[in-house]
DNA sequence: GGGTATTTGTCCGTATGTATG
DNA sequence: TCATACATACGGACAAATACC
């Protein structure tokens, strides 16, 4: 882009020529590159169309440019590094890191899901439907809190699958369980200063807390996931829980703890955060009600479609108490939705027609399939030398060594073996509770016929 | 058949202009019907295929006919005959608001845009290629900041449009302006208390800083913008404006006020957040440096795609300056990006292609042709008695009448005549401003051809 | 119904004339 | 007279839409 001014001296044209000049010289426009037309810069800077032709001339003169008649003007190819070099072109390339991972033949990355296990071709036929269907509507700017039909098949799911009531001004829609946090910070922050995270826990959520300016207490946990006794003595008037499948112990707080939770909430007048993400991966073992449905009035609900469906679709829902129903509206009246138009009428129809239904029935399937498989293998080849933590549900599981090594080594080995493998210690807040060696491996992504490879590799990698 | 002459010393695009206007005008051509292709004519008449060329994009611009691509030059539907007709407007005063929004022909309003002239076929195609291409991605977590093919596209477009010089890691795409602020509160909370923002300004911006629990300032405007001497005095750290089109005002900063703004950044080592969302659509006049170009250190530069692009695509940028950088990183590292991977690679492609690129043209000739139909029809039927404010840039323009009529009634009366005007009180922080009648237009939705009807049924209305 | 030739809008550089200091 | 900036008019190159085979 070239700016020119009027009231300077030099004239217009030679304002042009020493800029675009400068440009060829400073290498941003490259050799055989095309400049503008005529008529298109001059309309752009609103000047005339010869005050542009003149500047072309002068360069073309001096060798900087070359003209093909009717088509346009080119950079010649000129050999910079004769000239003086003073000015260096900023940077517009970054290293692409991971370039080792070639040598990786097996990731037990967590969060990202098998590709081929992935419904893409339902999803775009939908998807190119609402395209059409919905034509008309593409140039609306679409507001919080996300399109009604969408809301009316999550408060369907949610009442059929997890036992939550609500009616659809309690759903919002958002771009990922990050932006649900922002908006809660910004609801709660009236009533709360304090808020009680689980220890280890979601780092991710601990960071957001803090940068709205709540007080972040840390409450460790016990055998059922968050100890109650231990936020009854803190000032919290919230807490954060991940209670379908705590992250990354994998501990599932049962009925009990859950209902001590709720008794803590009524008497202290405080909300709890449930936030849902894996409450479909469960395997072998019972399903537990939501607190939600225990106290619709104290919970505001997460949940997401990221875990089980494409993670790079980004929606996610929460659900709000009543009470805060209008608080909320009277802050984000009129705040656009963060989720794209044409991704939110997809998702809906893909859960009117009945896909959504089948494909977690399915994946469920599969994700216990390579969650025993794994348990299964690592049991056979380690037998009483590892503890399986975080197991029965979720995308991955702990493994915690009963030899002395660390984390640290447990990793670079397996990493050398080809495997890889995650850290735990990232999780948690004071770093003393890992100093055992334990990794994280998650499954989602790994095929399950590579699981017994992989563990064997691990064995070797560690036990040599 | 046309007769031209050449001796005359009226130009011969003129003569042709004015005697196929003539023909429409008197009815001897009829909507709809093909006017004879450029090439045809300049045999005819013996004159160039340019020349006839000109004659027609007049034509087009003033909007007596359209183009389609590749098919021919087409003569407007225009309402040739001013009909009288009788308002139906109910006698009785007590409106039943969803019965009377269907009474509504003509909704100016802002912020959408027309649907039929999106680019919504070649969006398609790409995304589709797009599902094929990165199939085995789709099962991924997509980190902050964002897809790296897309963040390159960004630089190279700030550089060539914007004069913005950057590199890829300063660069974050983010699901929309507000996500962009909320990022921003959580970086700048560490050195910024007090944050100056326009009065008027955009309300949004205003909630979010508040809500984060800055202090915010709200600064006057002048002829300028907003008044940096005012600024001076104030505790402010950071300041947010909107210098390429002022919302609501469309007041358009000149190069003397930014640089009053770096300076004033400069002594008192503040921030500026440049909010360049509207910095395309600038018509009949000439385009100003952004802020980051004159001092890059100082500036979060905010811009996004929906303004031109879908709305409902939801994705916009900001680009850092290089010493937050860090603390971004710092902060949001392993975070996931809030716009969906397919979105990022969809818009990538698009840019790679040249569709970005030519689509914004062809919408800024769009734009432009309404917003000159708009401003030229008030002039006509409503001459001095209006002042229009916020014109030459921008999606809409504001009429302020002379006669003593406030705000309130000239949305009312528009309202019972079917036309739809917007109020600008909302977005001034003490309402003292704008007693004086003024309404907001929009015209990014409008049909060109609606326009001589909607403002013959405002003319009506206000001054019946 | 699918490939091909033609038509068409659009974009391109170029040349000359004119107005204003 | 000259430098600067703009206006008018020209014919060719290109790719997409359309008509035709």
């Amino acid at each position: 882009m070239f700016l020119l001014n009027n009231k300077n001296n030099t004239p217009l044209y030679t304002q042009l020529y020493k800029q675009i000049k400068e440009e060829i010289l400073s290498g941003n426009l490259k050799p055989f590159s095309k400049l503008p037309s005529s008529r298109r810069l001059s309309n752009d800077l609103q000047i005339s169309r010869n005050t542009v032709e003149m500047a072309y001339q002068q360069l073309y003169s001096e060798g900087y440019i070359t003209s093909k008649q009717r088509s346009g003007y080119f950079i010649e190819n000129l050999d910079l590094s004769i000239l003086p070099q003073e000015s260096i072109a900023p940077k517009t390339e970054t290293i692409d890191v991971i370039k080792e991972c070639e040598n990786i033949k097996y990731d037990f990355q967590y969060g990202n899901l098998d590709p081929t296990k992935l419904p893409i071709s339902e999803w775009q036929k939908i998807s190119n439907k609402c395209f059409r269907q919905y034509k008309s509507e593409l140039g609306k700017y679409n507001l919080i809190p996300g399109e009604l039909g969408l809301r009316k098949e999550i408060v369907k799911y949610l009442r059929d699958y997890r036992d939550v009531r609500c009616n659809v001004d309690q759903i919002i829609v958002e771009s990922g369980i990050h932006s649900s946090f922002n908006i809660i910070c910004q609801l709660i922050k009236k009533d709360v200063s304090d808020i009680a995270i689980e220890e280890p826990g979601f780092f991710a959520a601990r960071n957001t807390f803090e940068n709205y300016g709540l007080e972040v207490c840390p409450i460790e946990l016990d055998r059922c996931g968050l100890n109650v006794k231990k936020l009854n003595v803190t000032k919290a008037r919230a807490v954060y829980v991940t209670p379908s499948y705590q992250f990354p112990t994998g501990i599932i707080m049962p009925i009990s703890r859950r209902l001590e939770l709720v008794e803590w909430a009524n008497k202290s007048d405080s909300l709890i955060i449930e936030d849902d993400y894996s409450c479909h991966l469960r395997y072998n073992i019972k399903p537990i009600p939501s607190i939600q449905s225990l106290s619709g009035e104290r919970v505001i609900h997460l949940g997401s479609f990221s875990k089980y469906l494409f993670p790079s679709i980004r929606v996610s829902y929460m659900v709000l108490p009543e009470k805060l129903v209008n608080r909320f509206y009277s802050i984000f009246e009129n705040f656009p939705s963060s989720v794209p138009f044409i991704i939110q009428k997809t998702l809906q129809h893909f859960m009117e027609e009945g896909y959504w239904d089948s494909y977690i029935r399915k994946t469920i399937r599969d994700q216990k399939r390579k969650h025993d498989a794994l348990v299964h293998t690592l049991d056979k080849e380690f037998g009483d030398k590892i503890t399986i933590l975080a197991k029965n549900a979720g995308l991955h599981i702990v493994v915690q060594v009963k030899w002395n090594m660390k984390e640290d080594e447990l990793i670079k080995r397996a990493y050398k073996a080809g495997v890889k493998v995650y850290p735990t210690s990232v999780l948690w807040d004071c770093k003393k509770s890992h100093e055992h060696g334990a990794v994280m491996m998650g499954f989602g992504a790994i095929q399950i016929e590579h699981i017994p490879k992989a563990v064997k590799l691990l064995k070797k990698a560690w036990l040599a």
